[in-house]
RNA sequence: GGGCGAUUAGCUCAGCUGGUUUAGAGCGUCUGCCUUACAAGCAGAGGGUCUGCGGUUCGAAUCCGUAAUCGCCCACCA
């Protein structure tokens, strides 16, 4: 078997294996008795490519998945794509764009046929990317947000949600996008601080020669002021009651309302008021009874309204109007200002607040049961820090503006009679029965509805994902539903955590009646080396499939969960995905090594029979921890506990315990035991690293076509020996300190020594000892022979005569050093048990091991001092 | 402005209800080694007054208070 290569090459079988994997429909999963372990994806976008946070997301995911399926579950892991309204709507007119076609110059239809297109050409790419990572989905089940079930499922729940008179229509102040030209959640506004400037600008008060003098950001919203308002209880401005100002440029007298709204101390205490422009403005105008005027067309140009400036951009007009208000002497003083501009999370545009019509859905009801359930741990947050979040944005909850001015997406149910109103209906037949019902008019045709031209928002397609990909809205009765739902654990960043987790969790208890998940896992936002975000303009980000190419799927997937505990930001830096590659290239070799052995029908070795025991022992309490972790979702802690059992426990001892002699054969028993361990090994591996595991799993002995290690189970870990275990441990201290001796003295491996030893308790490893120092025979003695090199081991003294070899000094000074060392050691220990109030305090437990800690070092001095007299007598 | 979280070795992090021989790991660093599985490796070594200050306690990285720094979330001071 040494003809294989002596570094792994994963691109020898990585597609290789996948191709196997789906050949053999491995992935796929059908109710069944077994219980059921379910994750949904989160939905990328349809058209998006793979970044590193997915790589992130989707290979927890797939470990999670993995290893469920190998401890007997029935796992199904579903795949799909969101059809991401506004990003996808976004793509394709610029698309159009460039081709010189302007989107309202195309039918709704005709647009969407050029959407669909572009669907079909780029939709899915990032699933077949998730391939390459691994991904075990079941690809058959793969959905699509817009497909016919989930585009149902959407409608059937918005009459529903209608129907109980939680979503209703009307005129708000919402998030405007002037670039998408849609209106947008709350949740989809991303405030960002910048450096502005603070306007102040002189407003004439009418009939008077004083002026006062209003604070703004935004002067070009001068042009829709319709009020200025200070605090009643502002001395300085009570003489301006019941006046007006002129407002400057403009020339409209506008009225000066009092409001404690203001604050005095802010900027000159004096607010011009925009109604239509500022939502603190409308609550005012509101209140007052003021005139709105919109002076900003859909696209954030000046409108007709404005009446200046008209058709201007509103941030060149912002410029112009200063330049304007300056000439004219308007202008106070403009000072340097920090402020935060709402951006919208798409297109990155500053966001208009603007009074529309629109959509909304009443959120209070919906949010108590999903407080509830994540507040009693129903469902679990990791980390539960994320509770805190979601417990204050649920408990301020406010409606959801649902609808957006898109063609992508889903189209709202709601049908616009002839003579004013709308009836919502599933169908176009059913709407029409609905509005002769509601008008009375039988002579109505649909030609006489008009279907209200908005969509969805995309996330009111997503709350619905873990009950409508197993066609839970449309019949709850199904088979699979009842099985599969509420699905295990979601896994997915925590800026999502109020678009889609929260919204998942009331959508199911609304529509179900049930919880989605029961534990949501929470990943860290993978970051460059030095802490920033990775961004497509920063240029921080690699492609993950470069680094698949580079170090292998497995080595990236090991590398990224290496540094990633949940909840935590990752820094990622490329050495991880090499430590990941080094550990595919070490379980390679080993293999390698198990491979070239020829096997013999000889007697086992004593070394090798108490190895295999002891590994037996350090597999199991492995096998333990790990359960453990991964019940915690301690991934990465687990990862890394399977490592070391890997790399130092297996590797560096254990195969080193066994190994025959150059040339010479292995034991049939080791070698069986061996085959076992590494066999095991790759079944823990597995979910982590799937590629290396199934190809070496598969030379590892003859398997039928269709086998595959992801089925092979993981049993249960037994009892450990730990007694065992920790005896092991002193014997690597042991052979560690035969090695620093070689190394001191310049001894070759191959010349065997002999090992004296004092006062030690147990002598079950000694043939270890043997095999691993390459010692002669073990002498206990009685006191130390000056001529040997010395070492402490617990509470044992060993040493290596070596005649000629030894300088006695520094023996001495060695053993001095540990004198000093364990002198103060034992002050401390004698310190804390003289002290009267530890002794009465402290557990009898604490105070024992204290005792006992004391009755150590004093054993192990009078060792020293006993050396010590040998060495200078 | 409110809240939450963090601060432990050069870097990334464990350290769970205070008491595991005077704080651990991985990576990196340094020193030897091309030893017949693996130099993507092997054998070793060094490295921390647990952010500062105060408190509680027989005992504090761990609990409390406080300050600083960083990060995140929420909020209608133009």
């Amino acid at each position: 078997m040494n003809e294989l290569a002596t570094k792994y090459n994963p691109q020898d079988v990585e597609d290789k294996w996948y191709a196997y994997w789906m050949e053999h429909d491995l992935f796929h999963s059908v109710p069944d008795d077994r219980e059921p372990y379910t994750i949904v994806i989160p939905p990328p976008n349809v058209t998006g490519v793979l970044h590193m946070g997915h790589m992130l997301n989707n290979t927890i995911q797939d470990i999670l998945v993995r290893r469920a399926r190998m401890t007997g579950k029935n796992a199904c892991w579903v795949p799909g794509t969101d059809h991401a309204a506004i990003s996808t709507e976004a793509k394709v007119v610029a698309k159009l764009a460039a081709e010189g076609i302007e989107k309202h110059s195309l039918s709704r239809e005709d647009f969407l046929r050029h959407a669909w297109d572009w669907t079909d050409k780029y939709g899915g790419i990032i699933l077949k990317q998730l391939r390459k990572l691994g991904a075990s989905c079941d690809w058959a089940r793969t959905a699509f947000t817009m497909d016919e079930t989930r585009s149902k499922s959407v409608i059937r729940v918005f009459c529903d949600l209608y129907e109980k008179g939680l979503i209703y229509r009307g005129v708000r102040m919402v998030n405007w996008d002037p670039q998408a030209l849609t209106a947008l959640s709350d949740e989809e506004v991303i405030y960002k601080e910048e450096q502005s400037k603070l306007y102040h600008l002189r407003y004439k008060v009418e009939g008077d020669d004083r002026y006062i003098v209003v604070a703004t950001t935004r002067p070009e919203t001068i042009l829709g002021d319709t009020a200025v308002c200070v605090n009643p209880d502002d001395e300085r401005y009570s003489w301006l009651k019941g006046k007006k100002v002129i407002v400057p440029l403009v020339g409209r007298a506008v009225p000066i309302i009092m409001d404690s709204y203001v604050e005095m101390e802010f900027g000159t205490g004096c607010l011009k008021v925009t109604p239509a422009h500022d939502v603190n403005d409308y609550m005012l105008g509101d209140k007052y009874n003021l005139p709105s005027i919109d002076i900003f067309n859909d696209n954030g140009t000046i409108s007709e309204a404005g009446g200046m400036y008209v058709g201007m951009d509103r941030f060149d007009v912002r410029r112009k109007i200063m330049e304007d208000l300056e000439a004219a002497g308007l202008v106070e003083k403009v000072e340097d200002y920090v402020n935060k501009v709402g951006h919208s999370e798409r297109t990155d545009a500053v966001i208009e607040p603007k009074l529309s019509m629109q959509w909304f859905v009443k959120m209070e009801s919906l949010a108590k049961p999903a407080l509830k359930a994540v507040e009693d741990d129903d469902i679990a947050f990791v980390p539960a820090k994320f509770k805190n979040t979601y417990r204050h944005w649920m408990s301020n909850i406010k409606d959801w503006c649902i609808s957006r001015q898109l063609w992508w997406g889903h189209r709202i149910p709601a049908y616009h009679l002839p003579g004013g109103g709308y009836v919502v209906a599933e169908s176009d037949e059913e709407a029409l029965v609905k509005a002769i019902e509601k008008t009375g008019n039988s002579a109505l045709s649909l030609d006489d509805l008009q279907r209200d031209p908005d969509c969805l928002d995309t996330w009111f397609s997503s709350w619905l994902w873990p009950i409508s990909l197993f066609n839970g809205i449309l019949d709850p009765g199904n088979e699979e539903f009842r099985y599969y739902y509420p699905t295990s654990d979601l896994v997915t960043g925590p800026d999502i955590i109020f678009f889609w987790v929260a919204r998942m969790i009331m959508a199911g208890y609304e529509f179900v009646g049930d919880k989605p998940f029961g534990n949501v896992y929470f990943t860290g936002i993978v970051r460059d080396k030095i802490g920033r975000k990775m961004s497509k303009s920063l240029g921080n980000s690699p492609d993950p499939l470069d680094l698949i190419e580079k170090f292998g799927a497995d080595g990236v997937r090991m590398g990224i969960m290496l540094a990633a505990p949940a909840g935590h930001d990752i820094m990622y830096d490329d050495s991880l995905c090499e430590q990941g590659r080094n550990f595919c290239n070490k379980i390679w070799n080993s293999f390698r090594l198990i491979k070239g052995w020829e096997v013999a029908d000889a007697a086992q070795p004593e070394s090798s029979r108490l190895a295999v025991e002891w590994f037996d022992a350090r597999l199991n309490a492995t096998m333990a921890e790990m359960a453990d972790l991964m019940g915690k979702f301690r991934i990465s802690e687990a990862l890394m506990a399977l490592y070391r059992l890997f790399w130092d426990e297996f590797s560096s001892w254990y195969l080193e315990v066994v190994k025959p002699a150059y040339g010479q054969p292995v034991d049939k028993t080791t070698y069986n035991e061996t085959i076992r361990f590494f066999d095991m090994l790759l079944r823990l591996l597995h979910p982590f690293m799937p590629f290396i595991t199934e190809e070496l799993w598969q030379h590892l002995a003859e398997r039928k076509e269709g086998e595959s290690i992801m089925y092979a189970q993981l049993p249960e870990p037994n009892e450990a020996d730990a007694r065992l275990i920790s005896d092991f441990e002193h014997l690597k201290e042991v052979v560690a300190g035969i090695r620093t001796v070689r190394k001191q003295k310049q001894i070759p491996q191959r010349d065997a020594l002999e090992l004296n030893v004092q006062s030690r308790h147990d002598s079950r490893l000694d043939p270890v000892i043997v095999k691993m120092g390459n010692i002669s025979s073990i002498v206990v003695v009685e006191e130390k022979n000056p001529a040997a090199a010395a070492f402490i081991v617990g509470k044992a003294e060993y040493s290596i005569p070596l005649a000629d070899k030894v300088n006695v000094e520094e023996e001495v000074a060695k053993l001095n050093k540990d004198l000093d060392y364990y002198t103060r050691f034992l002050a401390g220990v004698e310190k804390k048990l003289s002290n009267e109030k530890f002794v009465a305090n402290a557990p009898e437990a604490v105070v024992a091991v204290e005792r006992k800690k004391k009755a150590d070092a004093e054993e192990k001095l009078a060792t020293i001092r006993a050396s010590l007299a040998a060495l200078t007598k």
